[in-house]
DNA sequence: CAGCCGGCGCGGGAAAGCCGCGCACTAGGT
DNA sequence: ACCTAGTGCGCGGCTTTCCCGCGCCGGCTG
């Protein structure tokens, strides 16, 4: 916690600009983002290094459009576990883990026990998760699944602001 | 719809492989994804350039450590409209854009109309939240909080494998 | 079967990234 | 007050990567 913490005043105002920026796009040479921060090339280069390697930029991905990743279908799922002990909510947590089409899976308070986002390309293979995935022997009492009409935001973590350091 | 098919029988068992490495680490030249697809240096450059270009790749970002984004909290919010015509459904989805701390905005099938996701730093700012974007000015007649005990899965899209064309 | 077209690999030139250097600024100790 | 160790900057060269025009090959079409 205390690494945690010394990780996080360690980023100033640079650190924080140069991750917004390619946080948005990767791709842009260095050069650009150094014009754009205010800073030489050779700095931005290390501090982006630094900033990889110190596992603060995690990953660096493309995003391809979602229409052709096969989730033609969004369906979120409400569902209630029948014993809601410690251990039936770690095995489930594994199990659901197991399932590709489980986009986002969340433990949750209120009536329900879990959420979850599924995305599929079609009913029938929505079905089919359900079956394999939602029965009795997994512990699930009942779930009620939420069809997505369409979708208004879906930008899994990038709208979020930084809140890094001082 | 026509255009949006030829896209799809465009792209081959290269564009494919290629797309399945990038989207896990799309920083690695591409003399090594030439070697691991078994194409040149300049075949895959130029592939890659054009799934870009057509938007087959839409972005190309840096994940930042998701303890670092002030997304201590996650929420997830099923809300009610008060009366649900298409035109105040709109009208929704264009106020709910507008919230930086909504990650995420379905509108769904069900009891409820919408689901949100909603990441915040602190209850403070989740309450702030609330009053200024669910409020009855907007159209909302009720909502409902999940707060997340654990995150189990969250992958945005990036575990649903590609279903790409023939 | 000839001609066309798209995509390949190749190679030269431009651009981006990597690394070692010297310098400035800061903090801590004597 | 000075000196020293440490950190991060910018600069320049060297290496790697990327970009682009070329000629070639294989498949489709008329």
């Amino acid at each position: 916690m205390l690494h945690f913490m010394r990780k996080m005043i360690d980023l100033d105002e640079f650190d924080r600009r140069l991750i917004e920026l390619v946080r948005q796009d990767n791709q842009q040479p260095a050069r650009e983002l150094a014009q754009k921060v205010g800073l030489s090339v050779s700095a931005v280069l290390r501090r982006l290094r630094r900033l990889r390697e110190e596992k603060v930029i995690v990953a660096d991905v493309a995003i391809v459009s979602p229409a052709l990743t096969g989730s033609a279908l969004t369906m979120h799922v409400l569902l209630r576990m029948g014993q809601s002990g410690p251990r039936r909510m770690d095995a489930f947590h594994r199990e659901i883990r197991l399932h590709p089409e489980v986009t986002g899976a969340w433990e949750v308070t209120g009536e329900e026990d879990f959420l979850l986002r599924v995305q599929v390309g079609s009913m029938e293979e929505y079905d089919r998760f359900t079956r394999r995935a939602l029965g009795e022997e997994n512990g699930v009492q009942g779930f009620r699944t939420l069809i997505t009409i369409r979708t208004a935001v879906d930008e899994s973590a990038s709208r979020r602001p930084l809140r890094l350091g001082r």
